[in-house]
DNA sequence: GTACCCCTACTCGGATAGCGAGTGTCCGAGTCGGAATGG
DNA sequence: CCATTCCGACTCGGACACTCGCTATCCGAGTAGGGGTAC
């Protein structure tokens, strides 16, 4: 019942390429040394992040990741799919059908009662992710983020994408 | 991000003890029959809901779980931590620390807003599951199944317990 | 007949193997950009 | 000076080992109950 660790990485990922201007990306080697991860690992999840449609590539010199999407439309239930899968954390195998006590008579046409419980709090737990978007998380971030970290962004990644970079606010 | 297998093997078997009158328990290995499951593993998880306080057993002949306190007071969120320990699913390892553009200056006061978000989730999804109680399940259960199936309950019952057992409704 | 004792069967409980998903890494396929070259 | 060609470096993408936690099982520790025996 844990959620897995590319989950993070590539979340914080997408955070990085929503502040980007549109058509411009970073390579998987771009954005792991960014957060100090394995380059290599880092660019096993993002590939899972490509077959998901979030975020689009190129290749060659200056290409790399960029989102497929405007980040309004990118959910953390979106990543996670794209990581962990779409399945249920409970996946009932109807074990109440089993047993010595189960006659050929018995119906069971009502659902699961302990499934049922468990796919509520599923549903609860998936429509929280889902109303939480990237570009919102990267709004609340901006307005809490110092002066200073602000400036380190910006040389950084003038740095990287080869050509000056300033930050702006995009929906 | 899957539960682990033995949260719906004791969520059964939890609601199956429920309708034991006080006092009288079911072996690990009668519990693991009525579902037709290994008996050894079932054992290791009921020794988890033991640890939990959930369940209390009794050795010798005659012996086995019983719940601890009254079903109302067990819900789901109860039986998920017995099993699959109580740690959140997702557990923010603040990479955002980490990476070549953080200065010393940098501040972090601020927390994390993907970590945020997934708390928020976590916590829908435990609430969901901590107002669910295996009492509520037991009346569900009851109010939809059909009379040959209660009939084989009880016999299947009164030969394991070794006397004459009656369903009755416990709040 | 009664009280005591022992023994057996039954139960829990922790210690011990096996396996699969997640973790981590590497090398080949494809592509863009620029340098070199010839006109 | 300009167009063309070729080469190199950079990037993604899938194929390949490794580790850890869940799965699964077994055997020892402890106990209640019943049968046997002595009084």
């Amino acid at each position: 019942m844990k959620l897995s660790e590319g989950v993070e990485w590539t979340a914080h990922a997408c955070l990085l390429l929503s502040i980007l201007p549109p058509g411009v990306g970073l390579s998987a080697k771009a954005l792991a040394e960014f957060h100090d991860l394995a380059p290599a690992y880092m660019a096993k999840h993002l590939q899972a992040l490509k077959r998901a449609g979030i975020v689009e590539t190129s290749k060659g010199p200056g290409g790399g990741y960029r989102l497929a999407r405007d980040a309004a439309e990118v959910s953390l239930l979106d990543i996670v799919g794209a990581i962990d899968g779409n399945e249920a954390m409970f996946r009932c195998s109807e074990i109440r059908r089993k047993g010595p006590c189960i006659s050929k008579q018995a119906s069971f046409r009502a659902p699961c009662h302990i499934a049922s419980a468990f796919g509520r709090a599923d549903n609860a737990w998936r429509a929280e992710l889902a109303a939480t978007t990237i570009a919102q998380i990267a709004k609340r971030t901006a307005e809490n983020s110092s002066e200073t970290n602000r400036d380190d962004l910006v040389q950084w990644l003038s740095m990287k994408l080869g050509e000056p970079f300033t930050l702006s606010v995009r929906s």
